[in-house]
DNA sequence: AACTTTTTCAACCGCGCAGGA
DNA sequence: ATCCTGCGCGGTTGAAAAAGT
């Protein structure tokens, strides 16, 4: 298709390629980044050796081939929460929320924010759910749905939202807007550093209702390559730790309006509504829309 | 078994930013 | 200061797979 705008065009230039990619390519493009680095992703096309974008390249690299993804593996409960926590905090910022999770990529986070949003919105339409085919979890099965109690487990049925949760614009600007910072790898870094070399992403500090954080409970913290390290956290504020057998680490709590992109019609006081009810609370809907229901006890 | 619905995920696109010429 | 180029990000699409009827 159209390369745009007469750019990217020395020579003359096989014809861009594009759909699913062929294990030569693959290993065209492995062979690439073992002699220049996850980079110079144009000079794989200027140079003849895949009929390919640097774009295409980059994405297929980043997406796919990189050493340190974990592939063919659901989320984890622990990722779920970090993405709900996350997005609640900084929006969909995608990238960033993935320097918290090893072994994740945007791409992955997105989809996953996806596959979770269109399954809300069909459950708000249909209030007795089908049965949510039950693909097999890394690390659950999913026929514990329906006995778990969803109130002592459940995360993000908070206490009411009432602080300075910082949506984008305490974010996005400063040095902390950066959102390269975070993922991209200069040709001195470590080639592929996984979360034990990921540098603490520049997250804001994550407020819950009613107190700041502080050093003894903080909101949020970041994958330390282990766990996370509000897990030893003591002296968290009780509020926030629901249950802690069942959801060890400290949440933020979810701004109104922010919760998988409802309005405030579904979202009040950090508890989503159901639109036709509006005293039916976030806990009162499906377990089937979270994943993280299914998972045994950590 | 066949068909339908839903989910997952790979890949593309457009836009914006940064850096070099 | 401006333009050009490369790269990264977020949104979107569509095919394939899985699950339900």
């Amino acid at each position: 298709m159209k390369p745009r705008g007469g750019r990217g065009g020395g020579g003359e230039q096989p014809a861009v390629r594009k759909g699913p990619w062929k294990a030569e390519e693959d290993e065209v493009l492995r062979r690439h980044v073992r002699e220049h680095g996850p980079r110079e992703w144009s000079s794989i096309r200027s140079k003849g050796l895949l009929p390919r974008t640097g774009k295409s390249c980059r994405l297929r690299w980043v997406n796919k081939l990189r050493p340190d993804l974990k592939t063919g593996c659901k989320f984890s409960a622990e990722e779920e929460r970090v993405v709900i926590d996350l997005q609640a905090q900084i929006g969909n910022k995608w990238a960033r929320i993935a320097t918290y999770l090893p072994g994740r990529t945007d791409n992955d986070v997105k989809n996953f924010w996806s596959t979770r949003q269109k399954r809300l919105a069909r459950l708000l339409r249909a209030p007795v759910p089908r049965r949510r085919p039950g693909k097999q979890n890394c690390s659950a099965a999913s026929s514990h749905a329906h006995e778990l109690p969803t109130k002592q487990n459940l995360c993000l049925d908070m206490i009411p939202f009432q602080a300075t949760t910082t949506p984008a614009h305490h974010t996005g600007e400063s040095s902390s807007h950066d959102p390269r910072a975070a993922s991209q790898h200069r040709p001195g870094d470590a080639p592929f550093p996984g979360a034990h070399d990921l540098p603490p992403p520049p997250v804001p500090p994550l407020t819950h209702a009613g107190a700041a954080p502080t050093a003894s409970a903080p909101a949020f913290l970041p994958y330390d390559g282990d766990y996370y390290a509000g897990d030893a956290v003591a002296g968290v504020d009780p509020l926030v730790f629901v249950d802690p057998a069942a959801c060890p680490e400290p949440l933020a709590v979810v701004p109104p309006g922010t919760f998988f992109g409802l309005d405030d019609d579904y979202v009040h006081g950090g508890r989503v509504l159901h639109p036709a009810s509006s005293g039916v609370r976030f806990d009162d809907l499906p377990p089937e829309t979270f994943d993280f229901f299914e998972l045994p006890q950590l």
